[in-house]
This record gives structure tokens, C-alpha cells and sequence, in this order.
DNA sequence: TTCCAATCTGGAATTAGTCTATACTGCGTA
DNA sequence: TACGCAGTATAGACTAATTCCAGATTGGAA
């Protein structure tokens, strides 16, 4: 995603295009992703951004609420963050803790109950864990 | 689930029944439900029974090693512990933060893609977030 | 210029969960 | 009865992710 592309992007999403949103955007925007705050921590230092961890997490937390870009809870230490926002699912690999998209989403599920009262559905969220085979 | 119960339970799954254990079973197990492990600390606490944090930690570990409840990651910021350990889906309410299991569970999930190599699965999780109705 | 609101920042605070070193418990054996 | 060991339990120190806070920056509008 070029700088154009992400300003473009941020302006969209109506997020005042600071220095800091934009490196933070090149870095989790560049490619379909999964990364955690300080993952992305880490690859803006290698990248030279000197951007403060307070901010990291507050540019997270608005790019997600303005959806840009998605918050998953999948593994209870920490957030992840996924820069494809369309509804999809995921693998998640319990021993690497590694995220991935399940591809094709060929997925469909039938037989959702009603939701709760008074409630309305935010999301469906398919998680297929799984681990190194045994053998 | 009465005390006799429980200690079969345990005894089943290969673990030795400890005063603490007993205590931390006869609250999570009492029914259905979802609890963190501070929500059992303080239903220990208002029971009188004094089990010291590290250990609830551990029989919570131990407990869903070996089948006696299941570990939820719903929520990023804290682990639940689920009494029901048969497959089943739920919904989580993004506001109240409260779990609840999905009914009937008719629910199927077909066009599961085939999983990354070398890799078998663990299980496989639909969770629907809601949020109450905006009007 | 001057001012203001939005933003950024380092560091302190919070919180769930883990670790550690010590103490306790019950039981088989001498 | 006394001993010793394995398995447990405990308080409190520690860790890691995240949030909070209060002061410093910044970029316009007047």
C-alpha cells in the first residue's frame, strides 16, 4: 500500500493523517496480517520510526473503532491485529501462537439460534485451532 | 452437583481430590457457566473458603488439562472457565463482557477448508459477539 | 504572533497470570 | 511413634500487555 493509498485511507475512515498513524499504517497495512501491538512495536524501531508505545496502542485502538483495521481476541494474553477488515476466519496455531486467514471462505454455517434479547449481532467468528501433528 | 459427585468427577480424570480442588469444583461445576478466575476467587472468598490465588491458578490448569472444564479466549484480556466441556458454541456480549452458550446448537459449519500442513485441529469455535439493540 | 485543540510522549499504574521458595500434609516404612 | 518423601498449598515477588496521566508538541485559525 503506498503512502498515497494509506492517506487516502485514513482520510476515508475520517483519522486525521498524523506522522505517527501514517507509519503505523504502513507497517500492519502493507500486507494481509496479523500483528500484535508490539510486534508492530518492533517493526517500526527496525524501521527507524521512533513512535512512543502509548501511541502505538492509541492509534490501534482508533483504527480499529473507526475500521480500519480489525481487533481479534483469539489468544487471551494479547490483542491481535488484522489489517483485512471483511468478515473472514482464522487458524490460529496454538503452539506458535501464529494466525492465519482460512483462505477461500467457502465457510457458511447454518443453524445460528436467535440471538438473546434485545440484543443485536456484532460479528460470527469462526476459530479452528490447531496444533503440530502428533505422529 | 453434590459433593459426591465431584469427587467421582475428579477421581475419573485423574485427579487427586484436595480439599482446594473440591472447593474450586463445587463452585465452577455447580451449573453451566462461564467464570474467570477472579470471579472464582471472590465466590471463594464469599463461601468462606480460604484457597490462595496461586492455587485456584493451577487447579484451573490442572483441571482443563486433564477435560474437567474447558478454557475459553474469548476476551483478551482474561481467560474463562467453562463447566460444560462438550463442544459447543457461544455468544459473547461485548458490553457486559458476559458469555453465554449458544442453544440447540444446531448449528453446522460446512466448507471447512483443509487445515495448514502437518498441522490436525483442535477444535473448532464459532462465537457470535452481540451488543444490545441500538434503539 | 498568539491561542487552542488535538496529538504525542515517557513513565507510572494496573491487571491477569506465573514463578518461587517455603511450609504443610498424609502415608508407607523402620 | 518417628521419619522421610512426594505431592500440594501458600504468600508474595515478578512479568507482560495494556492503560493512564500530566506535561510537551504541533499545526492551523484568528
Amino acid at each position: 500500500m503506498s503512502r498515497k493509498d494509506i492517506l487516502e485511507k485514513l482520510k476515508h475512515h475520517g483519522v486525521m493523517p498524523t506522522p505517527q498513524r501514517i507509519e503505523v499504517a504502513a507497517v500492519l497495512l502493507s500486507r494481509p496480517q496479523h500483528l500484535s501491538a508490539d510486534q508492530i512495536i518492533d517493526k517500526l524501531k527496525s524501521r527507524r520510526s521512533r513512535v512512543s508505545k502509548a501511541t502505538v496502542y492509541n492509534t490501534l485502538k482508533l483504527f480499529s473503532e473507526q475500521g480500519i483495521v480489525k481487533e481479534l481476541s483469539v489468544d487471551s494474553s494479547r490483542k491481535f491485529y488484522d489489517s483485512t477488515t471483511h468478515a473472514h476466519h482464522h487458524f490460529y496455531h496454538v503452539e506458535s501462537g501464529e494466525l492465519s486467514d482460512i483462505p477461500g471462505s467457502q465457510i457458511s454455517i447454518s443453524g445460528l439460534p436467535s440471538l438473546p434479547q434485545g440484543t443485536e449481532q456484532e460479528s460470527v467468528e469462526v476459530l479452528i485451532r490447531v496444533r503440530n501433528k502428533s505422529r
